[in-house]
RNA sequence: UGGGAUGUCGCCAAGCGGUAAGGCACGGGGUUUUGAUCUCCGCAUGCCCAGGUUCGAAUCCUGGCAUCCCAGCCA
């Protein structure tokens, strides 16, 4: 049982009160991804609802690739999702297919024609739409809807047989041609289609409908509760009537929830496989993407995914999530647990005048400030070094706490150093810096005068060069769904690549599912893509909040 | 003159007739060798609107209004 300080959902609460009505005395979930692109945050809600209630209620949760439609689909994304599925940390109960259940769904098709629930209609598409009518007005029954139940059985063992080319024939459910409700008026319920299936290759050239299929298989496994989104709301009746003509060994009930929108970015798998067909992005794990592989790429944990999942909750009202609360989730995750490292993005070059020529020195940095188990580690300090060159002016107001040409900052966990030369090229350029240190400033501050600011640095010998990936929003609009082109608003700087970029020595072996805080940058990780053998690229997950660049934009 | 749903703070979201939880965001203090973290304080006399019932209504009733979904041989 969840816990009763936290309330519960819509959902759990109808479960709970199921349990104590003994209507059902133990609960079974399904995760019912169709295979035909791969898994995105929204899905992940639904994951976290379905796995959630399961374990919540010590119940069951399958995963079901529901896949009747050969057309769209395909083998790389069932082993994409059952990978996602597993990194977020859930374990389905049973792993099971609809398409084995075809030979089940035929014989219940075949009940409902003979209950006279079924016949085949041979209107051709176009046909068949005119006499669906309109929303506001009845439509119009087949001619064929009074076949006899003997010529509606031959005919559909010929559909199955083969007898007859693709769209010809239709097997539809005999409901209401009348109906205010449009999935009513005679729903298809099998299709013929020649496609190659991904497990059941040439068996069949008939599919059934999802409406047809998806209820039946909830019952052939004993799910209790079918959760699904708001927008099959409207196919309950028809989901209800067919477990209610068949004898099916279980009613599940199906409760729907509003679908996760996010600003700034897109949920839908047929959109998102166009940014990757027409090459919007790299690939479908693309570190901008909103996939589970893109976020896992980018360095989002599956804590902070399903922490997400929790924050938001579990209702039936339409929401679009800000995207600061995402980015708050993996902030919060990783600013717990990711080790600090020193990196500069943008390095000037800065030479202490004072310091001997040819010292090293291994000066102690911890690797969380305020977690002392997680231990510490040397950082290499020298002559030269680079520090980032938007921490350094030669001239600014009282509010700039970094380095200003006559002034003094601290270098984080090193010296305080002052700046006492710019060394410009013919054109202006800052070239590099002339500093002093002061040898009494390391682990101490000096008595007689405060210095505010603290910067980080890199020794210029002692450090790695590294390419760092900084993302943007992939959309310009928070809405881009709702746009006429979606592809018009994409973001042209989404990312932003830095070159001959200086992480500290100790990032040598880092690993690209170990997130690191770049100390005052933000949280950033080894790309999963990058060749060991070639320099390292490190993608920047998100940035940490930043306060001063309120103060900056604010003026 | 179709049907189905939803309306509580900028974004989420509790609340289930006894007098508006919480998170994010935002504003302001404090600590700090990350402008981070942490911490303290502030943030709906109000719950789409209008009537009604009641000692008492975000919760019940009536009537409006707004928004979303549905006319694939997709799921």
């Amino acid at each position: 049982m969840p816990t009763p300080s936290k309330p519960q959902d819509f959902i759990r609460q109808t479960i709970t009160n199921d349990l104590s009505n003994k209507k059902v005395s133990s609960i079974t979930t399904r995760f019912p991804p169709e295979p035909n692109g791969y898994l995105h945050i929204g899905h992940a809600k639904s994951i976290c609802l379905n796995f959630g209630v399961a374990n919540d209620f010590n119940g069951q949760c399958n995963l079901r690739f529901d896949d009747t439609n050969p057309d769209k689909e395909n083998p790389e994304y069932i082993s994409a999702i059952k990978k996602d599925v597993e990194w977020l940390g859930f374990q389905w109960s049973n792993l099971f297919y609809a398409s084995s259940y075809f030979d089940q769904l035929y014989d219940f098709a075949v009940q409902l024609i003979k209950l006279d629930k079924a016949y085949v209609c041979s209107l051709t598409a176009e046909e068949a739409r005119e006499h669906r009518g309109s929303l506001t007005s009845a439509g119009k029954n087949s001619p064929y809807r009074s076949r006899s139940i003997e010529e509606n059985l031959d005919l559909f063992s010929q559909m199955k047989a083969g007898k007859f080319d693709d769209g010809t024939q239709v097997l539809r459910a005999k409901i209401d041609m009348a109906s205010p409700n449009i999935n009513l008026r005679d729903p298809i319920i099998y299709r013929i289609r020649r496609a190659d299936h991904h497990q059941t290759g040439k068996t069949w050239c008939i599919y059934p409908m999802y409406d047809f299929a998806h209820g039946l298989s909830d019952a052939i496994e004993g799910i209790t509760h079918s959760l699904c989104t708001l927008e099959f709301e409207d196919h309950r009746p028809l989901y209800d009537w067919f477990l209610d003509q068949l004898k099916t060994p279980a009613h599940p009930q199906q409760i729907e929830f509003s679908r996760l929108n996010l600003e700034y970015t897109i949920t839908s798998k047929r959109k998102l496989n166009l940014l990757v067909t027409n090459h919007h992005v790299e690939s479908w794990d693309d570190p901008r993407m909103p996939t589970i592989s893109g976020l896992r790429r980018r360095g989002y944990t599956a804590n902070a995914i399903k922490d997400f999942c929790d924050r938001i909750g579990v209702t039936k009202v339409e929401n679009t999530i800000e995207m600061g609360v995402l980015e708050n989730c993996i902030r919060e995750d990783l600013g717990e647990k990711a080790p600090r490292a020193l990196a500069v993005l943008n390095p000037l070059k800065i030479t202490l005048k004072n310091y001997p020529d040819d010292q090293t020195e291994s000066l102690n940095a911890p690797n969380h400030p305020q977690k002392e188990e997680m231990d510490s580690r040397k950082v290499p300090f020298s002559k030269t070094l680079f520090i980032d060159r938007d921490d350094f002016r030669e001239q600014a107001n009282k509010k700039y706490k970094r380095l200003v040409l006559g002034k003094e900052v601290r270098l984080r966990y090193a010296y305080v150093i002052k700046c006492e030369e710019v060394i410009k090229d013919e054109n202006d350029n800052i070239l590099e810096l002339i500093c002093s240190y002061d040898a009494q400033t390391l682990g101490k501050n000096p008595e007689d005068r405060k210095v505010k600011g603290v910067i980080h640095w890199v020794s210029a010998e002692q450090s790695i060069e590294s390419e760092i990936r900084l993302y943007d929003r992939l959309f310009n609009v928070a809405n881009p769904a709702s746009e006429e082109d979606f592809e018009s608003t994409i973001n042209p700087n989404s990312l932003k690549t830095l070159k001959k970029c200086r992480i500290e020595n100790s990032l040598n072996n880092a690993q690209p599912s170990q997130a690191y805080q770049f100390e005052r940058e933000g949280y950033f990780c080894l790309d999963s893509s990058a060749n060991k053998t070639d320099i390292p690229i490190f993608n920047r997950i998100v940035t940490l909040r930043d306060t001063w660049a309120k103060i900056a934009t604010k003026g």
